[in-house]
DNA sequence: ATGATCACG
DNA sequence: ACGTACGTGATCATT
């Protein structure tokens, strides 16, 4: 059986795998993305070759990069940016962990370590790979020595493998002349001088006929007389230390014995728990199912119910230690409830499950009664518990998924174990880890220790968190607005989720038929103008037959190939009849597969679509929409328009819609105290009119059209965080005209130009944006290195108080009419919410009294330096509401 | 799984 | 010299 080692050169892949990969941070604001590509790398060719012996060698000299040394004088090459330095010691103990073996050999460079382990283990008969995104190291290919250079690809790690036979059959030499290659043409990058004006060209022939440096200057004279010629002659000196320079050396004296780079145990528990911290996902499923076994003390006091005498025993004696809230999970699958997991001390963690005797309805009257009691219930992920967990905002809640999101934004999912990670520093499984795709019920009967594992974390995690997280949000000023507008929110939003809006059915079919008839009749002119057919939905195909087979002008690249995009196609219209054509099939199947069909599917028995409201994902602390999104029912074109009229209420009822005027730039008035943008508010003229009549310095009156767009245009930038690109894009303007625009705007408003000054750099200072009730969102991009980065960091800082002290208010205005509607007993019930609208259907014979509810809460849910303007429409559809 | 596109505020 | 307006979600094609 032969031996096999893989040899890696640590600093080259993982800057190569920095350079990769698009920036990825930890929840904590960690760069991990070099880490993760390099660990990619290491297992797919650990997967291809299976090898028994493995070692990364890193250089040693300073923090820095070998290669850096050499550039320093030249400033061609940036200091390694801050963002890959951090990784290279995390990487060493990640690598520490794995077992794998790490040589850092003071004064020995990686590529000698590499070059001399390299022919060492050939010599006693191994198979060698040596791992480097460097194409110095080809020098090494032998028979036996294959040199690999991955290469991160869109698609993933592509590997190109080279034995010696494969470099001459690529640079027509042989490793050995490679070395002399570079000698004579140098390489900059490795700082080898090389002879000037010598090139690939000229060096590769001279090695081919000469084999060497050496034997070239033993025959310089055959050389036809020549400028290069004369230069070469001249440098030899330099030629024979760039040869030097460019030469790894294979006989170091390393006192390096091979057998200490066996591999070992590559999934052990710190590794585990590295992947962890690190948030590496996709690698944890590396660990199969063997995490399980490790696992945490706590696991022992996790206990499972299965009696109604025993189940009785734990309602009654539940005693919370420190008067702190009781952690709770109802544990449902497919909206049925399967039991009940609760904590109350550490060392009191039970599973309740719903068998025999221990029924639904005892166990959620059994809940019901401890809330009735005053007992302070903390749940993660209460919204998607409240079927069958009988609270009401009145009782005393906590959730720690809702508590995690306000103090960091940022993260995707805010699960048990992302909260035990980040507030309790414990690594526990999450559900995938322990039930892989198994569904709840399923895994209740097959796997009862990781279903168990699952229960109790799930009330642990909520219970042990709650304090800690709660001292957080007063510590960082969010207890407020946790207590008094996020928790009372996931009422709200409960409500409205149960409510859910009635769909006509028919109506819906109908308009899809409508869209299906004109989009058979485009497709086919499509085909007939362009002479084939082809997928007109497929933006590469599209691509081609406009710009390759039509030839059209303007042909703007993407990654994957010509851009599409409407606004492309839209500066095509006058070049080609198909365009206006395919800009039309494009709108009519949008609206046929998102919208006719799309929704559809979501209309429940009930003849009412129940579509899902999140709190937990809009960094600014907006609310987000799914399963349907309710919230991009079109409504700017006509034909998209309609489909709101689908939209129905109940019979006896019908809809009041309200919306904010231009809350955004109200917001922004108010912020920046801009005393003319109050008093134009003061006064309700038109913003955008008479943004234009000063910027322009024209009367109010005498605005034209174009200059009130286009102050409208500026109107929205100021708040997106303005550039003079964006809003040169968006006028369709250039850079230079659009800057004028932004320079007037500033000199006319010159308060709102300090205002977002100040915004950036309090953001700078601090790390975060705060809106008017204190949310905050971090801005890690403000302390990146890269420009573009940081550039994107301003206008968030910008944008996100505008966006989110709107966000902020409409909350507060929804908590309100909400709570108002039902405390009136009334039958009438909010059931949408569009970031700066309001929807409900409210019953006829309550329609009055709705309407003073709405505008009452919303224009009375912050009082600003400026009115909060709100207009309310009724309609028997939610297209005549709006 | 990812990118391109497009629907909304 | 570089290249982007802020915040979302769904669908389709492609890998």
């Amino acid at each position: 059986m032969d031996k096999k080692i893989v040899l890696i050169d640590g600093h080259s892949i993982l800057n190569r795998a920095f350079y990769g990969l698009p920036d990825l941070t930890t929840s904590k604001g960690e760069h991990t993305n070099a880490i993760l590509g390099f660990l990619n790398i290491l297992y797919k060719i650990l997967d291809e070759e299976k090898p028994g012996y493995l070692a990364v060698a890193f250089d040693t000299h300073h923090p820095t990069f070998r290669h850096e040394m050499f550039t320093e004088y030249k400033g061609t090459r940036k200091a390694t940016p801050d963002e890959l330095r951090q990784q290279v010691p995390v990487m060493k103990e990640v690598l520490k962990a794995m077992n794998v073996t790490v040589i850092e050999k003071p004064g020995f460079e990686a590529d000698d370590v590499l070059g001399t382990l390299a022919k060492m283990a050939e010599k006693e008969g191994y198979q060698v790979s040596i791992v480097s995104g460097d194409r110095d190291l080809l020098q090494l290919a032998s028979d036996n020595i294959k040199i690999r250079i991955p290469k991160t690809k869109r698609t993933g790690t592509e590997i190109e493998d080279y034995y010696a036979k494969d470099v001459i059959e690529k640079y027509k030499v042989t490793p050995k002349q490679f070395i002399d290659l570079k000698g004579l043409m140098g390489d900059s990058s490795d700082n080898i001088p090389g002879i000037p004006g010598v090139g690939e060209k000229t060096a590769g022939k001279l090695i081919a006929k000469y084999q060497s440096i050496e034997n070239l200057y033993d025959h310089i004279d055959e050389l036809s007389p020549g400028k290069t010629t004369t230069t070469i002659k001249e440098n030899k000196e330099l030629a024979y230390l760039s040869k030097e320079l460019a030469t790894i050396c294979t006989d170091c004296d390393l006192e390096f014995n091979l057998e200490e780079a066996v591999l070992g145990d590559l999934y052990n528990e710190d590794v585990y728990k590295w992947f962890k911290n690190l948030e590496f996902k996709s690698l944890i499923s590396r660990f199969g199912s063997m995490e399980i076994d490790q696992s945490l003390e706590i696991e022992k006091n996790f206990s499972v119910i299965e009696n109604l005498s025993e189940a009785d025993l734990v309602f009654a004696n539940i005693k919370p230690m420190d008067n702190q809230p009781i952690g709770l999970y109802m544990i449902i699958d497919n909206n049925e409830l399967l039991g009940v997991s609760l904590c109350f001390s550490e060392k009191k963690i039970y599973l309740i499950k719903k068998v025999g005797m221990i029924t639904e309805d005892y166990l959620t009257n059994q809940v019901e009664k401890l809330a009735k009691n005053k007992f302070s219930f903390s749940v993660i992920g209460l919204k998607n518990q409240l079927k069958y967990l009988k609270v009401s905002e009145d009782d005393l809640v906590f959730d720690p998924a809702i508590a995690a999101y306000l103090l960091n934004p940022l993260t995707d999912t805010y699960h048990y174990d992302d909260i035990a990670r980040d507030y309790l520093g414990i690594t526990i499984p999450s559900v995938e880890d322990l039930l892989g795709k198994m569904k709840l019920k399923e895994a209740m009967e097959k796997m009862p220790k990781e279903f168990t594992a699952y229960a109790c974390y799930s009330s642990y995690v909520a219970y042990k968190a709650a304090p800690r997280l709660k001292k957080q949000l007063d510590e960082t000023g969010m207890l407020k607005l946790f207590e008094e507008i996020e928790l009372p929110l996931i009422f709200t939003l409960y409500d409205m989720e149960v409510r859910g809006i009635r769909v006509n059915k028919e109506a819906l079919k109908e308009y899809g038929d409508h869209l299906k008839v004109g989009i058979d009749s485009l497709e086919k002119q499509i085909y007939e103008l362009v002479g084939e057919t082809f997928n007109i939905n497929s933006p590469k195909q599209l691509g081609v037959i406009l710009f390759e087979k039509l030839k059209l002008p303007f042909a703007k690249k993407t990654k994957t190939g010509y851009s599409t995009a409407a606004d492309i196609l839209e500066k095509l219209r006058s070049e080609h009849p198909v365009i206006s054509m395919i800009l039309e099939y494009r709108q009519l199947t949008k609206l046929k597969s998102t919208y006719a069909d799309g929704l559809a599917v979501f209309i429940q028995d009930d003849g009412r679509i129940h579509g899902k409201f999140h709190q937990t994902i809009a960094a600014t602390g907006r609310i987000s929409s799914t399963d349907p999104n309710l919230q991009n029912i079109p409504i700017r074109m006509e034909l998209g328009r309609k489909i709101r009229k689908v939209f129905i209420p109940e019979e006896g009822y019908v809809f009041l819609d309200a919306d904010y005027s231009q809350i955004e730039l109200r917001v922004l008035a108010h912020l920046s105290g801009d005393e003319q943008l109050i008093k134009a508010y003061k006064e309700a003229k038109d913003i955008h009119r008479i943004t234009a009549s000063e910027v322009f310095h024209t009367p109010f009156d005498e605005v034209t059209p174009l200059q009130r767009s286009n102050a409208k245009a500026v109107n929205f930038g100021i708040i997106y965080g303005i550039s003079s690109f964006g809003l040169g894009q968006d006028l369709n303007i250039t850079r230079k005209e659009a800057e004028r625009f932004i320079e007037k705007y500033f000199k006319t408003f010159p308060k709102i130009k300090n205002y977002l000054d100040r915004l950036v750099a309090e953001a700078k200072k601090e790390g975060y944006s705060t809106t008017l009730f204190g949310r905050r969102r971090p801005i890690p991009e403000l302390a990146s290195s890269n420009y573009m980065q940081r550039s994107f960091g301003e206008r968030v800082a910008m944008n996100s108080p505008i966006q989110g002290t709107a966000a902020d208010i409409i909350k507060i205005a929804m908590n309100r009419i909400n709570k108002r509607l039902k405390d009136n007993n009334m039958r009438s019930r909010l059931i949408l919410q569009v970031h700066d609208e309001l929807l409900v259907e409210a019953h006829n014979e309550e329609v009055e009294e709705v309407k003073k509810i709405m505008v009452e809460e919303m224009q009375g849910a912050a009082s600003l330096d400026v009115p909060l303007e709100t207009e309310v429409n009724m309609g028997y559809n939610w297209y005549e509401a709006k």
